[in-house]
DNA sequence: TTTTTATATTGCAATATTACGATATAGAGT
DNA sequence: ACTCTATATCGTAATATTGCAATATAAAAA
C-alpha cells in the first residue's frame, strides 16, 4: 500500500500530521530557521545557504508552501519567500492543548 | 535516492525533523491523543480504538517508541504504553525558541 | 497441557519521498 | 534579440513508508 488512510481520522489529526510532515525533513527545518533568522523574504540565497542542489531546494520550498508554512511573492525575476506568520504560530501552539495530567504507571 | 542527507544538517535540525516525522501520521497523532486522554498506560485498547489492523498499529507504536515519545512496560502478557513525559514536553516547546520578529515583505 | 489473549515480526505490494541532471520558463540587463 | 539569473518542472533512480495477512511468541487462563 503506502497510502495513508486519512478518511479514518479527524480533520484535526490530519492537519497536525500534515504540518508535522512538512517539518519532518532537516532541510525544511533549516529553511524555516533561515527565513526566521534573516527576518525577511529571501529569494535564492537559500540555494547558496544549503548544501543541496537547486531543484531539491525548490521541491522542499514547494512542500513548505503547500503546507502553508511559507509564502512566496514574485519580485522581478526572483521570488521572495517568507514565513507565513499565522500558520507558523499555529505550529508553535500545536501541542499546547494536549496536556498530560499524570502518568498512572511507567 | 530517497535518502535524507542527515550529515549535511545540524544535530538540532535532525532532531526536530525526527520528532516531527514521528508525529507526521494521523494514526500516530491519534495514539498520542488517546494516551493523553486516558491518562494512563493502555495496552491494546488502542487496537480497538483505531480503525487499523493490529500489525499496523504495532508498527506505529514502534515508531513512536523509537522516537522516544512513548514508552512501554510489560505487564503480564499485555504491554502498558504511555507518554514519555520529558520528550513530549520537548515537542511542545520545540518551536518556542524560533521567533519571528517581523516580516519585511509579503 | 491446551487454549486463549496480547503483541511482535516477516514478507510483500502499493505508494510516497528524496535527490538531482536536464530542461523549461521568464524577467532583467545588455 | 541575446544573454544572464532565478526559479520551476520533468524524468528517473534509490530508498522509505504504509498497510495487512500470515505467522511467531509468550504469558494467562482453562
Amino acid at each position: 500500500m503506502g497510502l495513508t488512510k486519512t478518511d479514518l481520522f479527524t480533520e484535526n489529526q490530519n492537519e497536525i500530521a500534515m504540518l508535522a510532515k512538512a517539518i519532518a525533513h532537516p532541510a525544511r527545518v533549516a529553511i524555516i530557521e533561515y527565513l526566521l533568522k534573516v527576518n525577511a523574504c529571501i529569494c535564492n540565497d537559500i540555494v547558496n545557504e544549503l548544501p543541496l542542489a537547486q531543484p531539491t531546494i525548490s521541491q522542499h520550498l514547494k512542500e513548505l508552501k503547500n503546507a502553508g508554512i511559507i509564502k512566496g511573492n514574485i519580485e522581478g525575476n526572483a521570488i521572495c519567500y517568507c514565513i507565513n506568520e499565522p500558520v507558523f504560530s499555529k505550529i508553535q501552539g500545536l501541542f499546547q492543548p494536549m496536556q498530560l495530567i499524570q502518568n498512572k504507571c511507567c
